[in-house]
DNA sequence: GAGCACTGC
């Protein structure tokens, strides 16, 4: 039984490269003494020794003192090796973890209900230890099946992972590994295996009963992401159909009731954590200018009180680095006046280079002179250290209630960002971060009783906020058939719904009966926005598969252009080296083009860096590419070119362009500069970064930025001709209303039919 | 004449 995995492993090479080396007894750690130091990968998978090491073990009728037993050694009982002082070192504060009270009652939980609810706040060790806990009750290992956790983030993924291995005394990627976009760190011999939440939702749509796995855990299912609800409803069909499945929903206190009530009145158990109080205070009255109380708030703390680090949130790049320039000079008067000692300030963003991010973690200044007043340093952050990040040493937390947030209004199809309120649970997390490592104060920018009246209590998930079209195809392609009654926890609004069903119908993604054509299924196998994956998927017949999988590729990575403040003219200057006239879709396939030259490719780093553009942006493309690439070879989808030479070469990636974004088309208004989009009929203008010349008249573009203005972003030129050719339903006459688009299309239709004819006379 | 919160496949 125990040895079934090998062959039912994807990895068939090393499957066979196992099993030859349990055939030689002498070259296996286990069972030779003399061997028992030896950490050769090649001398170590032996899935069934865990089989005889725990042979007294029946599967979900273990005990925690069973579990303890096998845990002290002093062999591994999923390698069979001797385990090291390093593990027992790590055993001893392990078991000092507030979950380890609860072991025996989290197993009789587990064993005797299919789902579960664990609640465990920050310090509870539920994300390290449950995992263990499900492994030595669950003994995945006797029927070839995996446990897996999921993380909201890679980084989470990968560090837990690391930590875990570590506490079992196991290899990284061996007994235990992890799984997310771009690096699969398992092996045949995984058990358990740690993965991103988008991870486990793209094998679900290979795989749509999960087959490889005996328990799924879907942990910090608080942070409710598109992937989770997505995962959450899934599995509440999926548990019925296989009865052997068990379920295990972990979550910050805050909504459990919500969950056990979603999955039946699941059982749940809630294990306290272990952090510090932190001191809540309220301003009295309202604030008028969040960013001005703020600061006024960072440098009175650190004028009067006790020693101990600052993390202030605010909204966006610029107001941090805004905000940050003023707590420094401020600062320098406080110095000068004696008023106060040293402070180090440092801003902190997603967007920000990993090398600035880490500047966070360097200590605080000491005193200007010994004795004298505490030096500090002070964080201005983004939501990314409320979730993301987390830092030691945190104190204080000025938090003025405010984020940005995405919205998405399905009527005009458009999603964007919102400086909004944030929600009680945010505040709470806020808050949460100044209790890390010793008692500490949280200063809340705003009124008690806003904080109780006005607040909601959750942010609302993503799921709530987000253009749904991708998240339906996901769906259609994980067989749920019936949207409409598909279980999510909070379901959206209907019209948003409609809005996705309608937009993939267009994209022929759907047939006119909600069923998923052949584009639909070959398109749900890309990581990629419907309209960029039918692009894509539909580019051979341009003869320019190459150069869309490129673009395609830049398209979903972050901006590649950097226009620093200091030097935004020389930036431009740059830019305009690689300018096509007809667009910047072409522009940044030049850029693009350029990056791979050998020129540019002997020293990438330096060449980006002159040439203003991000290093590591497009490095994410290339990695990016070569995934599309990949799975176009597997669906064998022809890559090719339409040679440079030909007059057609930029034509044709133009008019694939069309086949995928055909729905996001504007014209412009008479000579003006003003456009509008077709069928929604909005006004826009052109977003200044273009570098289109403003006569054309129709354009093609790639994203909807709604700012002080409303612009249209990442624009290419194209001809009325190709939309009536390339997209005729979209584009059927009969369903546009009245008005200038209408009539320009009708003047095209009419010389394309003159056209037409004259040809036919000939 | 501009400003991308944060994730994820």
């Amino acid at each position: 039984m125990a040895t079934k995995r090998e062959f039912d492993a994807d990895d068939t090479s090393s499957a066979k490269r196992v099993k030859m080396e349990n055939g030689n007894g002498s070259l296996d750690p286990a069972s030779n003494p003399y061997l028992a130091h030896w950490n050769e990968p090649m001398a170590k998978k032996d899935p069934s020794n865990s089989a005889d090491r725990l042979h007294s073990f029946k599967r979900h009728a273990t005990t925690a003192k069973q579990a303890k037993a096998a845990e002290d050694g002093p062999i591994n009982p999923f390698t069979g090796k001797t385990l090291s002082n390093n593990y027992f070192s790590i055993l001893h504060k392990r078991r000092d973890l507030p979950v380890h009270q609860q072991r025996e009652e989290f197993l009789k939980l587990y064993q005797e209900s299919q789902i579960l609810v664990f609640v465990g706040e920050t310090g509870s060790g539920k994300t390290t230890q449950i995992p263990q806990f499900v492994l030595f009750d669950d003994l995945p290992q006797l029927n070839a099946k995996m446990v897996a956790c999921t993380q909201p983030r890679r980084v989470a993924a990968m560090s837990v992972a690391q930590r875990v291995a570590e506490e079992l005394d196991v290899e990284l990627g061996a007994e235990v590994g992890y799984s997310i976009r771009f690096e699969d760190k398992t092996s045949p011999s995984t058990i358990l295996k740690y993965m991103t939440d988008g991870m486990l939702l793209r094998e679900a749509m290979h795989d749509n009963n999960l087959t490889r796995y005996s328990t799924i855990i879907l942990d910090e299912a608080h942070e409710r992401t598109l992937a989770t609800d997505i995962l959450m409803g899934l599995l509440k069909e999926v548990v019925l159909r296989r009865p052997d499945l068990k379920l295990i929903i972990m979550s910050a206190t805050l909504d459990a009731t919500k969950f056990q009530k979603y999955f039946h009145n699941a059982p749940l158990l809630a294990v306290p954590g272990r952090t510090h109080p932190v001191e809540i205070f309220y301003t009295p009255a309202p604030e008028r200018d969040y960013v001005e109380a703020a600061l006024r708030t960072v440098l009175q703390i650190h004028a009067t009180e006790e020693e101990g680090d600052i993390l202030l949130f605010l909204t966006g790049e610029e107001e941090i680095e805004d905000a940050c320039r003023k707590i420094n000079l401020e600062t320098q008067d406080l110095i000068r006046e004696d008023a106060a000692g040293p402070l180090t300030v440092y801003p902190l963003y997603g967007t920000l280079p990993p090398a600035q991010q880490q500047k966070i973690f360097s200590p605080a200044p000491p005193p200007l002179k010994p004795g004298g007043r505490p030096g500090r340093k002070c964080i201005v952050s983004t939501n990314i250290a409320e979730t993301s990040l987390t830092i030691d040493g945190i104190v204080y937390v000025v938090d003025p209630g405010f984020s940005k947030q995405k919205v998405y209004n399905p009527r005009i199809r458009v999603e964007s960002l919102l400086v909004s309120p944030i929600s009680k649970a945010s505040a709470q997390q806020r808050a949460g971060r100044a209790g890390r490592t010793r008692p500490g104060k949280c200063f809340r920018l705003y009124t008690e009783s806003a904080f109780k009246k006005e607040l909601i209590e959750q942010t609302y998930p993503e799921v709530l906020r987000s253009n749904l079209a991708s998240t339906v195809l996901e769906l259609k392609k994980l067989g749920i058939d019936d949207l409409v009654h598909f279980d999510l926890m909070d379901p959206p609004a209907p019209e948003t719904l409609m809005r996705a069903l309608e937009e993939l119908n267009y994209l022929a993604c759907l047939d006119d009966e909600g069923e998923l054509t052949t584009l639909g299924r070959l398109a749900s196998e890309f990581p990629l926005d419907p309209a960029l994956a039918v692009m894509l998927v539909t580019s051979p017949e341009f003869y320019c598969s190459n150069e869309i999988l490129s673009l395609t590729a830049l398209l979903s990575v972050p901006q590649i252009f950097v226009r620093p403040a200091s030097n935004r003219k020389r930036a431009d200057e740059m830019k305009d080296l690689f300018a096509h006239p007809d667009g910047d879709h072409l522009t940044m396939l030049n850029v693009y083009h350029a990056f791979k030259s050998d020129d540019a490719q002997a020293n990438p780093k330096q060449w980006c860096h002159d040439h203003f553009l991000s290093y590591r942006a497009l490095q994410q493309a290339d990695n990016v590419r070569l995934q599309l690439k990949r799975i176009m070879e597997r669906e064998e989808l022809e890559l090719m070119s339409t040679p440079f030479e030909n007059k057609k070469y930029y034509e044709n990636i133009r008019r694939a362009l069309v086949a995928g974004f055909f729905m996001q088309v504007a014209k412009r208004e008479g000579n003006g500069k003003t456009y509008t989009t077709v069928k929604d009929e909005q006004n826009v203008l052109l977003h200044p970064s273009t570098v289109l010349a403003q006569d054309s008249e129709w354009v093609v573009y790639n994203e909807f930025v709604l700012t002080t203005k409303n612009y249209i972003r990442t624009v290419t030129a194209v001809k009325p001709e190709w939309l009536l050719d390339i997209a005729p339903n979209y584009y059927d006459l009969a369903t546009f209303k009245k008005g200038e688009i209408k009539q320009a299309l009708q003047r095209v239709v009419t010389k394309m039919e003159r056209k037409e004819a004259e040809k036919g006379r000939r």
